[in-house]
DNA sequence: GCCAGTCAAGTCCCG
DNA sequence: CGGGACTTGACTGGC
């Protein structure tokens, strides 16, 4: 028997005016002459932002959903070089308090997913430095909202530069470079171009990062490998995570772009996962990645219970075999 | 209101 | 080696 949780990625296309993901760029923030104004204005953004998340979360509750990723793009500007002096913490201390109070009273798991120019495997130390820095700023995040910050943010091994093994032991030194505090944030997830499943499996097992299992992407890279012949070592990774297996599942836009989401998700290809994990485990969390987020998840949710009769024990969970 | 072009960041790919 | 594509939601400016 296991038990599917369904979750959905950063925002909502039913909740209205609830983006957690506004901005200013650079170059904006430039032209305003008042440097004061500009920065009070970047931390209305990231107030507004942390409003909207919690929005979205008081609309996950409402609709049985208990898995939900957070947008990486809450404090616009954060980490930029020309902003280092500025303490976008401070302003923010009342809108996450208001977060963890919410979270503390629910059953729901919340995590990230940093954008792809954090690089843990880069071989430029300023890249992997800015990075870390990032990464810092979600693991404050996650503490100002109260959530213990093991294995809440998860990554792509990263690039492959032109030699992927070589790649690969870079990952590992440079992770012997980084805060322990940061280590344990980690989860790794393959990708769709570069590092297959068994390729990341390869550094979660070494340096005990659990996996994040994409079936998208290891179909899109499939490397040499079924993907069933390695999925007990993808469940073994998570053995001493306080969390259940996460996977990530999406549906290709179409055969001639077979990398890019769709705005759905196809059951029949989300079943034959599922009938591949069968009995494997006692619960995993599916986070949908489809171009309409949460009318997605409500779709695929509505499909399961008419098309295949599965077992449906809320809004978005589910029981397949006993 | 709608459309086209732009945006902090890196890597990949093509000419 | 250099410049555009990639991918993305949000935003601006022009109509």
């Amino acid at each position: 028997m296991t038990i599917i949780k369904l979750g959905y990625v950063a925002m909502s296309m039913e909740l209205k005016n609830a983006s957690p993901s506004k901005t200013m760029t650079f170059r904006q923030f430039s032209q305003i002459p008042d440097r004061e104004a500009a920065i009070r204005k970047l931390e209305r953004i990231a107030v507004s932002n942390l409003h909207n998340c919690l929005r979205l979360l008081r609309h996950n509750k409402a609709n049985g959903i208990e898995f939900f990723r957070l947008s990486s793009k809450l404090i616009p500007l954060a980490n930029h070089d020309e902003l280092s002096d500025w303490d976008y913490m401070a302003p923010l201390r009342e809108s996450l308090q208001e977060i963890k109070s919410f979270l503390k009273e629910s059953q729901m798991r919340v995590d990230f997913h940093p954008d792809h120019f954090v690089l843990l495997n880069a071989a430029k130390t300023d890249i992997l430095q800015v990075s870390v820095k990032t990464l810092a700023l979600h693991r404050r995040l996650l503490a100002g909202m109260g959530i213990d910050t093991t294995h809440r943010c998860v990554l792509h091994v990263g690039g492959a530069y032109e030699n992927k093994e070589k790649a690969l032991e870079q990952f590992i030194e440079n992770w012997g470079r980084i805060p322990l505090a940061i280590q344990k944030m980690m989860m790794l997830e393959n990708d769709d171009k570069s590092f297959t499943m068994n390729d990341t499996l390869y550094l979660c097992e070494k340096l005990g990062i659990p996996h994040v299992f994409d079936y998208h992407h290891h179909l899109a890279n499939p490397g040499e490998e079924d993907w069933k012949e390695h999925w007990q070592r993808t469940i073994a990774t998570w053995e001493q995570s306080p969390l259940p297996v996460k996977m990530h599942i999406s549906s290709p836009r179409c055969t001639d772009n077979y990398r890019a989401h769709a705005d759905y998700i196809d059951p029949a290809m989300f079943m034959e996962f599922l009938h591949g994990i069968k009995g494997s485990l006692p619960e995993v969390h599916c986070m949908i990645e489809a171009k309409q987020k949460d009318l997605a998840l409500f779709k695929l949710a509505e499909d399961l219970s008419t098309e295949t009769g599965m077992e449906r024990l809320g809004p978005a969970t589910f029981r397949i075999g006993r």
